[in-house]
This record gives structure tokens, sequence and C-alpha cells, in this order.
DNA sequence: AACAATTACTTTGCATGCAAAATAAAATAA
DNA sequence: TTATTTTATTTTGCATGCAAAGTAATTGTT
């Protein structure tokens, strides 16, 4: 591959992933339209309908979100009544998400999403999906180390 | 699998996307910093280093990038005087953007950019590097087909 | 030619994504 | 204990991403 090929479009994985995740989101739009949420908020919903109580620190890494971003989408999600933030006992820095009955009952409502979606992307066997999974994952270990995940914890 | 099972973050091939789209972003950001463009500027460029003297929609297309965004990314590039836009001698509609021989001369640096990021994935070999790239392809195909890719072209 | 439909962009309003600074509270050190 | 450092979350400022409305110029229609 010529040098100057390196800064083609074509050839940027960057770009693919770009692409395909505002793609995502768009595609998602209008399924999450019932819910009314959106696919960050979605993202949440996910991680909370797994496991509930949870801190918000625990919501950043689960979600990878930003933690800055996270406390607005917080803000929405409680607005909309699908969940409860309240501060920790024990540490009153810390704060607990927990589901609202609302917010529980709408599982089972998120679950055509899912369904709705991969009617999509027949163009993908079992296979192929499960071989993407695995080499996206390889590729954010390293793009992702551990250390800066969250911020920037230099020591 | 079970039905529960496809809500888990775990099994979402879109938060994987996000993930890495938005892990990319970050690994960008300090590779750009000397050039002094965002994420998406850097698209723009590489497509005009490719082409120069492009329509608008032409790199609405080409970069997959927001048509409203787009316009803003566009200004700042020209306040930074790496680009010129200018209104089309045949349709005024249309504009048209070009580089500046500062614009041109940054390729020469932003050649080292994709060798750096590279260097941070040797997790992956050339070949699954290039599997990752026909997967997501295939997958984008279904995701954002051709009539929706820019907008909704109703009729 | 005059009007309607289309096209190329821009603007608007809202929701993140991100780095960096700011807060407040808890853990540590002196 | 008091001062220092660390931790959890929020705030701030800037840059998109996106749908939908708005503009201006072109094309198609009658």
């Amino acid at each position: 591959m010529h040098e100057h090929d390196l800064l083609k479009l074509e050839n940027q994985l960057c770009h693919r992933f770009y692409s395909v995740s505002n793609a995502f989101t768009r595609a998602y739009r209008p399924l999450l339209k019932s819910l009314d949420i959106t696919y960050p908020q979605y993202l949440v919903m996910m991680a909370l309908w797994e496991q509930d109580n949870v801190t918000i620190s625990q919501l950043v890494e689960k979600c990878r979100v930003d933690a800055g971003a996270l406390t607005l989408i917080l803000q929405k999600l409680a607005q909309k009544a699908f969940i409860v933030i309240k501060p920790s006992q024990h540490d009153k820095r810390v704060k607990e998400v927990a589901l609202t009955e609302k917010g529980q009952t709408t599982k089972s409502e998120a679950l055509q999403i899912p369904k709705q979606l991969l009617c999509q992307l027949q163009n993908l066997d079992a296979g192929e999906m499960q071989q993407l999974k695995v080499l996206i994952d390889k590729l954010y270990c390293e793009l992702a180390p551990p250390q800066d995940r969250v911020a920037a914890n230099d020591s």
C-alpha cells in the first residue's frame, strides 16, 4: 500500500466505526421513540435492567458513557420517572441509581427493540456477527486501555 | 440465547460500535492536536486530500457527516485557512470547497497520523484488520441503505 | 412566462461526547 | 486533629450529530 493511501477514507478503520456507530443511533431512534428515550439513555437502561441499584461510576464503566454526559442522561431518565437517584448512606459522595416500577416494567416493551433491529441485519449470519464481536473487542482493548477508560488517571 | 439476554449490553453490537467509535475519537485527539483540527474536521481533510474542489454534497456523501454539522465544520476549516469555500459559477446553490496552499501542505504532516495510530493497534494483524473492514462494510450497507444515507428522501 | 416541485445548503433546538475545572466528602498523612 | 490527597460527581465550554424547518436558486409544469 502506497504511503498516500494511508490517508484515504476508504482505508480508515476509524471512519467505518464512525459511520456505523452513527448509523446505529439513527436506526435505533424510530424504535426507541415509543419508549421516549434516546440511544444513550437506552444504553443506561439496559445496564440497569441487567443490574439495578448501582452507582454512577459503575454505570460509567459498564456503559462506557462519559461521566459528564451521564449526569444529564440520568437527570432526563429521572424526569421521565424511569429511575430514582439517591445519595448513598455510607458515602455521601456516591449516588445510587435505581429503577422505578415504570423503569422495570418498561423492560418487557424494550425486549422488542433488539428483535426489530436484528430483522434489519439479515445480511450477517450468526457466525459473522460473532466474529465481528470478537474482533471489535480485541480492538477496543488496545484502543482504550483499562487506565484511561473513564478518565486519565495519571500517577 | 435467552430472551432477556437480548437486552444485555454485552450482546449489543451497537454498543461495541459506540464504544470503539468514541475511543477512536479520543485516540486521535492528541495526534491531531498539532494540526489544530478535530476528528470530524480530519475526515473532511482526508476527503479533500483525496479529491480537491468538490461540492458540499459530495463531502456529505463521502465523509458520511451530517450536512448541518458539515456547515460548521467547513466554517472552522475556512477560519483556520485550510480551505476556501466559493459558490459555483454554474449553479449558485452549489458551493465548492478547495484546499488552500496551507491545506495542501498539511497533508505531508498528516501522513504521520495513521502511522502513529497503527502503532497502537498491534493487536490485530493485517488479515484481521481486513476481515473487520469487510464485515463492517457489509453491516453498513444494511444499516444505512443508499436512500437515507444523507437525508430521508421520502417520495 | 408564472407557478409548483426539487435541490443545495443553512439554521435551529435539543442531546450528547469530551477535556478540564470545580465541588464536596472521605481517606491519609503529618 | 489538622492539612493533604484522593475519590465521586457535577459544571463548563466547545464541537458535533440529528431531525426538521427555513432559504434561495433551479428545474419542471402548464
